[in-house]
DNA sequence: CGTACATTTGATCCACTTCAAACTCGGTGG
DNA sequence: CCACCGAGTTTGAAGTGGATCAAATGTACG
């Protein structure tokens, strides 16, 4: 078992007897390729994962056939916490790349939480964080224009790749422009149109799926993130 | 203390031993008039809240001062999931009508959590319906028009109202029209554009904030529900 | 019962979608 | 090895759903 628990999968901060038993439920996956299923919607619900390596998007359909992508997840991220009261997921996760998960069996965890409330505790703040992510995602949804809407993903990309080590100003967006759409809601004509837009101003410099952020400080304006998420990851989480 | 816990407050199994020591941390509020605030973004985070009746609104600012609603709390349900790991809230809850709400100090809660099992699972499940529900929101953020948006919302609360014993096709909405374009991303004439739409087509009877539904099927058919989260809350819901 | 605010209705406008077509590039088979 | 293919991407032109602006009507509440 190579999984590195203490930094990777789990922002966790548990005792060595802790991550001991962890790593005793945890079983690790073969990689997935691009476009396997991590699971699809109806699969009866057993696990939830941790991303290793690579990442995935899950999503939804609605019922004339289009697809909305709901998540992003990225190494060291937790999927499936929306489901871990179902019976079956009631939403499907594929891979955009080559991608390794950690595979943690809910039932086991589920015992684990007595034993370790740090554990316990970690997968709330986990749970809250996603909420909070989400609230964004909506305002994002609904209040913002398509320059905003891109430069947002870019940026909250820019700070995920960051605080787990990766450059903050150059990176890959596995994503196709259609599923970039599909997250931000909007056509992949005018995703496409923004980024060319933007390299002409000289925030970024694309090259296929690679990004490379050149104006930082221009894109965080465009972006008007509002502070509220940014604050809340900086300082005020408890402990 | 005349919270009946069991029913109301929380969607609960819990045996009496058990509904008794939930019963002794939590704390009545005074009631909330129209447009208290429960707590604003920035206060402390002491409390998740469950409300007793009326409702209330959460929302959170874009930097230029517009308003976006991210949730409708109605009777039974939780307040402040989002909150739980964070010092300070990171969003806003006012009353949209005359409000009573139960106090659950977290901490007190928290160490509930290893002796109450179940009670923790409960949490746990709200939470992840919560998540469940942002998922399906950013759906109709981002691929539906304004009259499916707003048969959506009119379906939704009519299921929430049902469930609880009062009648899906006869209730009041506590939100202004100004509230209801917050929250589903339209503009307050558009709702407004709808809503008469809607009466033209005798689908709804409108009368300020009473709304009957005059053809619920034909609702549900505008509202265009894909079929995962009905099915979900129907039979899938483990134990 | 009058004033402020919420809602409705109408007319115009525009950001984004849609439709259409050209282009790019990685893969593949002759 | 390179011509070809198809999916993904880009670019252009036209159309539209809903926003915005403006004004009338309705309504709650001191």
């Amino acid at each position: 078992m190579t999984c590195s628990l203490s930094s990777l999968c789990l922002p966790l901060s548990l005792n060595l007897e802790e991550i001991d038993k962890l790593d005793k439920i945890i079983k690790r996956r073969q990689a997935l390729k691009k476009g396997d299923h991590l699971f699809r919607q109806g699969d009866n619900f057993e696990s939830i994962y941790a991303v290793r390596s690579g990442s995935l998007k899950s999503y939804i359909m609605t019922n004339n056939g289009e697809e909305q992508i709901t998540n992003l997840h990225l190494p060291s991220e937790l999927v499936g916490l929306d489901s871990i009261d179902c019976k079956s997921y009631p939403i499907s996760t594929k891979a955009l790349e080559t991608t390794s998960v950690c595979e943690i069996p809910y039932s086991n965890l589920q015992e684990l939480y007595t034993k370790l409330p740090d554990l316990r505790s970690q997968i709330f703040s986990c749970m809250s964080k996603e909420l909070r992510d989400d609230k964004q995602m909506m305002l994002l949804l609904s209040k913002k224009n398509a320059e905003e809407k891109v430069a947002s993903l870019l940026a909250n990309l820019s700070a995920r790749f960051k605080r787990r080590g990766y450059s903050p100003y150059t990176f890959r967006l596995s994503m196709s422009r259609n599923e970039i759409g599909s997250y931000l809601g909007l056509a992949v004509e005018t995703v496409s149109r923004v980024f060319t837009r933007f390299q002409s101003m000289d925030i970024i410099a694309v090259n296929g799926k690679e990004i490379h952020i050149a104006n930082k400080n221009q894109l965080l304006k465009i972006a008007d993130l509002n502070d509220y998420l940014v604050a809340i990851d900086k300082k005020s989480i408890a402990s």
